[in-house]
DNA sequence: TTTCAACGATAACAAATGTTATCAGTTTCA
DNA sequence: TGAAACTGATAACATTTGTTATCGTTGAAA
């Protein structure tokens, strides 16, 4: 198998029972596709054409609010996929945009190659199922973090999970994360 | 058809086609329940058998927050599923409370009911996927709206999708809902 | 190598939001 | 029907968070 769609296929086989012969048909359809950094790979407005899982790098997910101002929803981590799914399956102007972090490797997924999966997978629509069910419940801690947890909470929950974080994106986009100033951020960091 | 599973069968064919046999077969799991006002259908820390469609009334979803505080995460209203999903699918126990706010009627389906649609409809998971997917997107757009806009927008936001609300709801579980203080909400609505 | 932009800390001040307490009108229910 | 709980407004005050500006450091690019 090609190296490079081994992190993909672990993925995918921790969902579905999915045959070498299926899983040869379907990888074959997907792309390489090399981000360097700072590069962006969707912009708000466009439609999103494609589901992008990470095999090396980082990407961030963000949009503009109404002051004109950046904020990021999501950091998109290896073995993840990264897309505006709405924006994707809908295929209308998407809010987002995706912005690599790091010089970054991503497997392509087109429209087509998804809903062919669907149809053409034996567990394809289930994969389909059990990947919006995930995201789902991601989606669900992340609102109920937003309620329950203050700033300085959600940053120590970041660093706890995701240490090296701060070793790979600047504090400003996380105080954006945060949903926070970076001067704030600063200031709950300095504990002053 | 029961007059009961009108409604549902509508939401269902919205998602799947659906055959008549088929909908005999599957309606027939769907039991009938109904809930006094401030009845509790889903505890905290209990797990969560059911998912709960709701024909008539109101349910109120929330949890308690570590300082003992109640929030409310979701106002679930006619013709709308209510559940804790990941407690559901997961089997694990829930952080969420389920209270009706009115009396309520609801179709019960159980997990193996869900679980054997999967299998048993000829679209049944592509069922699965739709609704996790469209559930997927009602966080989203919760999220991006916790995100972007200030309560009163928050406010104004749902008053305009849901001018009854406040005939239904005390005012201080809508600031919950919004995730401010009623004191807050009493503030922002009186314009001092 | 030099220069400029990006980054993070900090201070001073402003705005948003929470907390506590009180009060009056309603609803509930024993 | 009457007491108790519930509800929403309001005031006073405290806390959190944002805004703007400055400054030194660092990193990137010409």
């Amino acid at each position: 198998m090609n190296a490079q769609f081994k992190n993909i296929h672990k993925v995918i086989s921790s969902y579905i029972e999915i045959s070498d012969e299926e899983w040869a048909h379907y990888s074959s359809m997907l792309q390489v596709k090399e981000i360097k950094k700072k590069d962006i790979i969707l912009s708000e407005g466009s439609v999103c054409k494609e589901v992008f899982f990470i095999n090396k790098g980082l990407l961030r997910i963000f949009f503009v609010d109404n002051n004109g101002e950046e904020k990021t929803f999501h950091f998109a981590l290896e073995k993840t996929f990264a897309t505006d799914y709405k924006s994707f399956l809908k295929e209308i102007p998407s809010n987002y945009s995706i912005q690599a972090m790091e010089d970054t490797q991503v497997l392509v997924m087109s429209l087509d190659m998804i809903l062919g999966g669907y149809k053409m997978l034996t567990n394809g629509e289930k994969l389909g199922r059990l990947l919006a069910e995930d995201y789902f419940f991601m989606f669900n801690d992340k609102i109920q973090a937003m309620y329950t947890q203050t700033p300085l909470e959600r940053y120590n929950d970041l660093t706890s999970s995701f240490p090296k974080i701060f070793q790979r994106v600047p504090q400003h986009l996380i105080a954006s994360y945060l949903n926070i100033s970076s001067v704030h951020l600063s200031r709950l960091i300095n504990a002053s």
